[in-house]
DNA sequence: TTCTGTTTATAGTCTG
DNA sequence: CAGACTATAAACAGAA
């Protein structure tokens, strides 16, 4: 297996310990680990068929966010990156690091206008990858929530549950 | 009915 | 080539 099952292979794993909760006071919405890196990494694994093409596989580092610069690049086309990565990038986007579909569906329109011209296949899709990925987290909403996991954000009618990324240490 | 979530199937790509 | 991974499509069940 290459690079999708692992976790985070070798890019900066950050010192993702302790700032849990612990940062509603100050914004954490700049982990500063952009897609620059992850590819640069995936571009250093040379095709070695030289089929032409070298796939942009982004690492699903459950640390990496999207910055600003490389939603630019791909506003025409679609974007180089998995689903998985996508979906990834969304979630990361949230400071709770968890978010409902509808959420991950809205993060990805904002965000690549390609998906907001596409069909509805791509959604079939990331629902499929939400459930097939391990990397995906679903996390039930709690009733009478003793405060722990209890966050939704919940302004649609549907989605009672969100998704995190599963990254445990 | 629509949205959400799980599963199965199939085809293409990449890696060892 | 075989196996792993990804994209797509689609069947199907449950909830709102």
């Amino acid at each position: 297996m290459g690079l999708y099952g692992q976790a985070c292979p070798s890019v900066t794993s950050l010192r993702m310990t302790s700032e849990l909760e612990s940062s509603l006071t100050s914004m954490d919405w700049l982990p500063q680990l952009t897609m620059r890196a992850a590819i640069q990494k995936s571009d250093a694994t040379q095709n070695a068929h030289g089929t032409g093409i070298s796939k942009k596989n982004a690492l699903l580092d459950p640390n990496t966010t999207l910055d600003q610069e490389e939603v630019q690049q791909h506003k025409d086309g679609k974007p180089p990156y998995s689903y998985a990565s996508l979906i990834t990038f969304a979630i990361n986007s949230s400071p709770k690091k968890k978010m409902t579909l509808s959420e991950i569906y809205q993060w990805i329109c904002d965000n690549f206008p390609y998906y907001r011209e596409a069909g509805s296949g791509w959604k079939n899709s990331i629902r499929h990858n939400l459930s097939l990925n391990k990397c995906f987290l679903k996390v039930p909403r709690s009733k009478d929530d003793p405060g722990k996991v209890g966050f939704i954000f919940l302004k649609q009618l549907n989605s009672s549950v969100s998704w995190s990324c599963k990254h445990l240490a």
